[in-house]
DNA sequence: GCAATGTACTTGGACATCAAACTATCGACG
DNA sequence: CGTCGATAGTTTGATGTCCAAGTACATTGC
């Protein structure tokens, strides 16, 4: 359903009317929380096909970019940053479906490795071609959109640790 | 943990290299969502000690918004673009912690209002007061990105039906 | 060489979301 | 009226995420 009027423009004007502060800082945490929901529900709808979802084509994909095709389940979780529970919970998901294997490290007895199988490549080239196909669930925001986008959201994100500039 | 490098950089770098198509709609996808993840870990911390979280403020903003200071559940699940399962779930949490009660609708024997009490009030205000302390979690966007954001994302999310323009 | 500290991962519990099935009520129509 | 389709919420089950606690192994330092 959708509503006549813009509901974040719509809140902006309750929240001066309420002088309760920040307003374009709620304004612009709002649209990502709600450009997020819209997104993630038309990705993980592309990809329910194909047994994945957006964390699990990611890890698929991260694991297919690596020389090795593995990664220990704590590297994962810093790249994609998950808490690390969620991985082995994402791992324990890609395994029974036979995208990906558990090894144990050959020097570290603590760690363990996601090694990606076959399956699991098809998968990734499988998903991204579906995500491609949608577009990333980013149809109508267009180019400028998404560079600015992408240019505003690496300084909010480099400023939040998401990773260090240098 | 900060990685050295930006992780959607990187996966664009790879994402050309294994020719996956959509690379810019990737980056776009991938910033909102990771910008999303850090926004809620931080919008969810300020709140924590109000006992409120996220949804549980929205709703609490909505209602306080309204004239009457209620709303069927079926309309806070629109304008909030929340399920109506997780309306009820929320409600239940928000009644528990005594800051809504749910009243029959008069007139329609279907129809549930949520109805926002005293206490809810307070709580609303203390989160919106918490919430522009940490500037709403976007500390790091400064005012052009923040505009760049809103204005892309709404252009994006009115193509998505998240509001019809006019 | 061994205790203390740190690291890597898993487990259990709390919470949120969604889809689908179910209950109850409303409204329209013959 | 009485039935039938639509509407409003709730419930249940499957998922996914995080936190906190627990287990196992590594490393440090005396």
């Amino acid at each position: 359903m959708s509503l006549a009027f813009d509901p974040i423009s719509e809140a902006g004007r309750n929240w001066r009317r309420r002088a309760w502060g920040a307003v374009e800082a709620m304004e612009a945490a709002t649209s990502i929380t709600r450009a997020h929901q819209i997104l993630h529900a038309r990705i993980d709808e592309a990809l329910r096909p194909l047994d994945l979802n957006f964390s699990r084509f990611e890890v698929l994909a991260l694991l297919g970019f690596t020389r090795e095709g593995q990664l220990p389940m704590g590297k994962i979780g810093d790249r994609l940053q998950v808490h690390a529970a969620s991985v082995t919970n994402t791992i324990q998901r890609l395994e029974g479906s036979g995208f990906v294997e558990r090894v144990d490290h050959p020097d570290d007895g603590r760690t363990v490795l996601a090694r990606i199988l076959p399956p699991g490549r098809a998968a990734a080239d499988a998903g991204a071609a579906a995500l491609a196909d949608i577009e990333f669930g980013v149809v109508g925001l267009d180019g400028p959109g998404r560079a600015a986008v992408v240019g505003a959201l690496a300084g909010y994100r480099a400023a939040n640790g998401d990773f260090v500039t240098g």
